[in-house]
DNA sequence: CCTACCGATCGGTAGG
DNA sequence: CCTACCGATCGGTAGG
């Protein structure tokens, strides 16, 4: 996952892998099927653990515009831990496969589907509660909350920014605020 | 430009270029000192193409209000007339690049900087001209603003959604109209 | 898990 | 602009 975040999950050759864990190529190649398959236990298993550190906690908090803002905080937390050192694997993923066609784009997008989904429902979830607005769009909303997010990573990943994690936190709380009943 | 958009600036082999140009491989390399120099030549068109589409036709329209959705407009109106085929090249190139070291992180980073610097300067002009409130950071309206213009190349790149553009589209509109004085 | 090997392709050069 | 070639590396296989 680290590899594959920085130099591609094309970048990631089994030779370059087999040195990293100390073996032979034909030792790594052992596991997998494909290299292909390789990629596809690689998102796999970053999804895995996205699950675990972000959704399961999420999952705790009560359903509605708190479970929301734990999902959003959780995100921005777990890539924060990881700069400058890679950022966000789904990100880097998303831009390399985005124009290759195959299973390891159908898994991708099934994936990042799957997360703005979770995003709406929650969104909508709020708006039964009273949380939040019944005029907001869920997926408007989502959509601008999923942006500034992914902008923060693009933000420090490229050019450094160090603050650019505290300027995704201030959207999103500026956003939620905006969408609260008056 | 448009092989490196789809298959990464890395992706496009001097070998791939030359067949698709229907001529030798050496007949390729003779145009160019090295791969990186192709490289480094290829974020230099799209830079020159990106100033020409769309710095260019801001800069005749008004300074302040008026230049910042030129430019708003302009960027994604010309991401959208590429799409479904490769979409936004800065985009693609940022997440091939932002942890590779050398020349070409080096150039993406200079052309990505001066962009959202023009962002900000020009959220600080409306401020002056008062179309926009003091109390606006420019800093941040510039990071939230260009957070949904990638995320429309990122939606309709990845998700195929048909309506990734108009959602920015209406992000920005909100987000400059909630930044207008009272 | 290993060594040894396959054909294909990589960036790049020599020489014209 | 070309042909012909260099060593290195690619994913993958044979055989143990």
């Amino acid at each position: 996952m680290d590899l594959a975040t920085m130099e591609g999950l094309e970048g990631v050759s089994l030779q370059r892998l087999a040195d990293e864990l100390g073996m032979s190529k034909s030792g790594v190649i052992g596991h997998f099927a494909s290299k292909e398959d390789l990629q596809l236990r690689t998102v796999e298993a970053a999804a895995e653990r996205y699950r675990e550190e972000v959704m399961e906690r999420a999952a705790d908090r009560e359903a509605g515009l708190e479970r929301l803002r734990a999902l959003l905080e959780g995100w921005i937390a777990q890539v924060e831990a990881r700069t400058p050192v890679g950022g966000c694997f789904f990100w880097a993923a998303s831009a390399e496969f985005d124009g290759r066609p195959g299973p390891v784009r159908e898994l991708l997008v099934a994936l990042m589907e799957r997360f703005v989904g979770l995003l709406e429902a929650e969104v909508h979830t709020a708006q039964r509660t009273g949380e939040l607005r019944a005029d907001v769009e869920p997926a408007q909303l989502a959509f601008e909350l999923h942006a500034v997010a992914q902008e923060a990573n693009w933000a420090r990943q490229l050019l450094g920014r160090e603050d650019a994690f505290e300027r995704a936190r201030a959207a999103v709380a500026r956003l939620l605020e905006a969408s609260r009943p008056a």
